[in-house]
DNA sequence: CGAGCGATTGACGTCAATCAACGAATGTGG
DNA sequence: CCACATTCGTTGATTGACGTCAATCGCTCG
């Protein structure tokens, strides 16, 4: 396997700011990568009656905090979040980095209380998907409850690649694989897969990947020493695809 | 938070070999802690005619492996296991240990494969609970449905635990934060919570933490030395509940 | 323009990995 | 039943990767 990650269709990506009043799931360019995928526009006009309210995020805001009362999921429609979590001794780690047309707030439903933090990294939209209301609508069509399981296991088999990541690999690994991670999904909804801008500081890729800020910013230097991409602060260039590709697969013996 | 795990009521534990030629949901003694939660007696019938067959897997064999198609998911009856996924260099991470109640293969439903192996460490047995009909059954009862959820919810909130232990914890603070949680589950189904036999090898507990076994060896010995636990290969008996606690909680400094 | 946060870089320390040897336990076949 | 093989676990010495501490640089935004 191959540190699995959010594989989807592609799709262009919608642009922020200006909201429209009303967007419906199906004229969402985004509806190939969420949940109404596979369903049909009967469906899909009776999710859309579900996904009534959106909500934005600005910069540094949280959507919603550890403990609060799970209520409902967000789908990401415009912007960049991060999960993380904290232990009592105030050590935190970032759980995942959320783009457009990934859910969000799954963590809650076990509890019915969120058990992370949800923060926008930039200035965000997400559609609020009231859970209960999509548990009743998922009874009556089963595309809707196979998708949500779906995305719920791909959740799981997303966490399961970073616990590799996590336990068995080395820095440059570390990076290397998070890197194509992003590109990837960034390419999947239609950006460029050589040049991208980090929405996250140096501290949040290192909480994410188990490193201190330090050894990322050094790896990413080692990086453009090595000509793999260009880094200019959070601007990246992807020179050598294979390069980064070859550190993830092969041992480093 | 406190480096999640499954917490769940207490229940006793079933005995393995004889295997009765039909255990119902409703009489099984782990109705409390596996799918069944919250079900009524016509309900528990219905879940009763679909999870039709057991399977038994000898100590060392797979109940399935990564890449095979996805069918059905496992309840834990008896037994235990571990689940892994690899990369293609090799390395191999155990992405979790399973008890009786426990469920196996939600991983799957995300691509219709299953994306780790799931390996027996003693002779097991489990419940066979074909996928599509479980969807089926979970469109007619929602607290099936919901039932479900949480449990694939309580999964991701496990791993994002896992993730803070391996991106965050030192050697002594993994190894408490594992003998804790394990000794929690076993309590939950009605054994000692002070004394345990481990099922798994020190490179199994190591692949599961992100440490080498010598290091699982070494920080077994600190911990007997400290007071903390009696070590005798696979027999553990805790000392110092409390001890072993405020490992997790106190940060280093 | 200056304050302040984020990023980079260097020197040094530490914790766990590696390499290696040995001991204990379990299982196998003669 | 015992010799032997094999796997698992323990322990020591050394190495190496990443963390820590600290200084400096350079954006970005009031």
């Amino acid at each position: 396997m191959s540190v699995n990650l959010n594989a989807a269709p592609s799709a262009p990506a919608a642009n922020a700011s200006l909201e429209p009043l009303k967007v419906a799931c199906a004229s969402c360019n985004l509806r190939e990568l969420c949940l109404p995928v596979g369903l049909n526009s009967g469906e899909l006009q009776k999710l859309d009656g579900l996904v009534a309210q959106r909500r934005t995020v600005p910069r540094g805001e949280h959507l919603f905090h550890n403990g609060e009362r799970f209520e409902a999921l967000y789908a990401v429609r415009t912007g960049f979040f991060k999960t993380c979590v904290g232990s009592e001794d105030g050590r935190d780690q970032v759980t995942g980095f959320q783009m457009a047309g990934e859910l969000l707030g799954l963590d809650g439903i076990s509890s019915d209380r969120h058990s992370c933090d949800a923060v926008a990294l930039e200035d965000s939209s997400v559609c609020v998907i009231p859970y209960t209301q999509l548990e009743g609508l998922s009874r009556e069509f089963s595309v809707l409850q196979h998708q949500f399981h779906k995305i719920m296991s791909r959740e799981i088999v997303r966490d399961h690649g970073v616990m590799l990541l996590l336990g068995n690999m080395r820095a440059e690994e570390r990076l290397a694989a998070f890197l194509l991670n992003l590109t990837q999904r960034l390419h999947a909804r239609g950006f460029s897969s050589s040049s991208l801008v980090l929405r996250m500081t140096r501290e949040e890729i290192g909480s994410y990947l188990g490193l201190k800020l330090e050894t990322v910013s050094r790896t990413f230097s080692r990086f453009q020493d090595e000509g793999l991409m260009e880094v200019k602060q959070r601007q990246l260039r992807i020179l050598d695809l294979a390069g980064l590709q070859a550190l993830v697969n092969n041992s480093p013996c």
